[in-house]
DNA sequence: TATGAATGAGTGTTCATTCAT
DNA sequence: AATGAATGAACACTCATTCAT
């Protein structure tokens, strides 16, 4: 028990930390850097291992994006469900799901750059990097979900569901992406409160059948 | 001097064709290929003139990116202003400026890449790339005078109509991005005209101080 | 007469300026950038002529070295035969000699420049650029009826005046080209009249066959 | 750890090797193809590695071209040392001093074309190439400590002897370079003893403050 | 398992030269 | 005679990936 299980568990350990030292610098320097300007040279310096160390953890380099993808992707979701139950009225939900997705981003500028980037990528050409478009379809599906819970499903098609959430992706993504280009900071996500709160009470007042005159408003 | 003029006019429109060939296949196989994978010998291949030739009309390949960006910009802000007096009403107007940006780029895929993916250069690192960076502060400043047009001028402080002009563009580049990510083409624009028109409602009613009490929607 | 004639010239005055244009631009460059770093482009706008003009003058690069070499070597044999009968001893005569030299090429750097690059180029394949070889041989040849009718001729076998020829040569152009290394300017030549006796003493003192016992010295 | 060392040492040797192959390479083919002319590519041929290899090893060419004048100027320093003690007289041992960098320099032509081409880059811009500068530096003052310990210390000041030394290393590399021009091979150098020895002599007879009026012959 | 030396295809860029005008 | 637009071979340098240790 002092001899061999712990020997193994301590090169399993070592393992895992590799691993996880090379998903953080990854991050890091893809968001000092930027995709194209993140050699495995520099990730490797930054997670202090070897070079031959990434290829032991990653079949590539895109293996190592698609990895970080999923957990951005993950990270923006488990971001919004904190806030899920903020508010009670529709409007309030949709712009507490829009504000959670923002002050995420907003945080962590690597995962903007990150998903921003990747983005560009797959919007190029249709047939390639299909796993790494299944985690951008699975956030937008888990906005879709979301959407509709808010909303009430019965009031949206499929069709519209994705519509409405790629719209609400697109806001976020986009708002933040033009806010940091302006702002050549993080910006504060709370400035952006009004134009969410709009776009909220927008879709709200579109697609909620009003149940009274007034209540759309 | 009646031959001087007509020879330098015959190179003289050489070299703009040259340009022109330039910029077209500069634009197209960025569309195709993406920012990095799009080298120099692929766009004068494309263009059907000698790499060399590419270097007698931009100082380096950014350069070209930047003329394109300038392009690109250009045409977004024309598209609209065709449609600026289609609406009377604000919201309409609002909704209208938001489609006419969603069509041009709509038909537009390269644009939408290149815009894209420059954006995610520019996101990077806030120091560099100023005259690229000048070019979406053209645009972003282009959104701020529209929506206060539409809106009405004192209802805005300079920085709420930056924050506003922020997300009407990140609306658009955003929402057009996820669209053309989860369709897998270019998508039919006219299924945005609910979220669009939802975002303008939303905008007039949380922007426009209300003339009466029923007319926020 | 005041037609025909005077048109010719004048076409040939100007063709004769664009030429000298070019030689002297070509000279000028040549001494800012070095042989490597300049381009037939640099100098043809600093000529003030379009880039073919070079090719209508010169039938290439090369052609022009060889031509600013063969004037380089014409100055400086010109500058020598001024000093030739400064004075009345061996020893003073050759170092009026080797001071003509040095003090020709300190004020011209282009010249030094020029001169040392070409024969590094020389020095490095025996059987090429021959034309320019030929420059070179000229002056060594030059140097040694020089020291020849300076020492007097029957002392002197062909190889061995060759032999000096070449040490005189390479004593200017090597302490030069150190010179300005090391002080980073042209330098005062007045300085170098120490080593510059001291060599002519020397030269004298081993080569001319002893008149007296005290002349040596 | 009885295992550990040997590995590291045999890597390190492949290591050690590859660095070895390149500069020599690099010294061949600068001897025979001149500065300019060599590639990394010719390099990397000659060295029998990869092209990527050179860069594993050097910052750029211009890195390795540092590395070889270093080389180069220790080497004639190194070839000096062993003479040092060969005479007795002043001249014979200012001689001495010469005609070894002479031989060292007639054996190695490389060395020469590159100390040579290098030089020509200096001599053009006085403020860049500093590193590289410094070399030539070290060896101008290593010559400058030879000739004050061959000709007495007092005699001559920092600046006169700076001087003395430049027209020392100038008189041995500009000789060699005009040889090696006319006669278009290595040459003999032992030709070259005559005025080597008249240069020494002079330069006691005018620079060694004599202390008896026959002394100086 | 971890390492880092080696690799070579690929990239942006330069420049001497040609030639239609 | 003079021009300058076009050309493409050539170059320095990068970087994802492999593999012997």
């Amino acid at each position: 028990m002092t001899e061999a299980t712990p020997r193994q568990t301590r090169t399993k350990r070592r393992r895992a930390q590799s691993f996880e030292n090379l998903v953080q610098a990854g991050l890091a320097v893809i968001g000092q850097r930027g995709l194209h300007e993140t050699t495995v040279e520099r990730i490797t310096e930054a997670a202090d291992v070897g070079k031959g160390t990434f290829y032991a953890h990653f079949d590539s380099k895109d293996d190592l994006i698609s990895h970080l993808v999923r957990l951005g992707v993950d990270e923006l979701i488990a971001a919004t469900a904190t806030q899920r139950r903020a508010d009670r009225t529709p409007t309030g939900r949709l712009a507490a799901l829009i504000l959670g997705q923002l002050q995420t981003l907003g945080r962590r500028r690597e995962l903007v750059i990150l998903l921003h980037q990747v983005r560009g990528l797959l919007i190029r050409q249709p047939e390639a990097g299909d796993r790494l478009r299944q985690e951008y379809r699975r956030y937008v599906r888990f906005l879709m979900r979301e959407c509709r819970r808010i909303l009430g499903v019965p009031s949206l098609s499929q069709s519209e569901a994705r519509t409405l959430a790629c719209a609400v992706a697109g806001f976020v993504a986009g708002t933040l992406s033009f806010e940091i280009l302006m702002r050549g900071h993080r910006g504060n996500t709370l400035a952006l409160t009004r134009p969410v709160t709009a776009f909220a009470h927008g879709v709200v007042a579109r697609y909620v059948p009003s149940r009274s005159p007034t209540n759309g408003c």
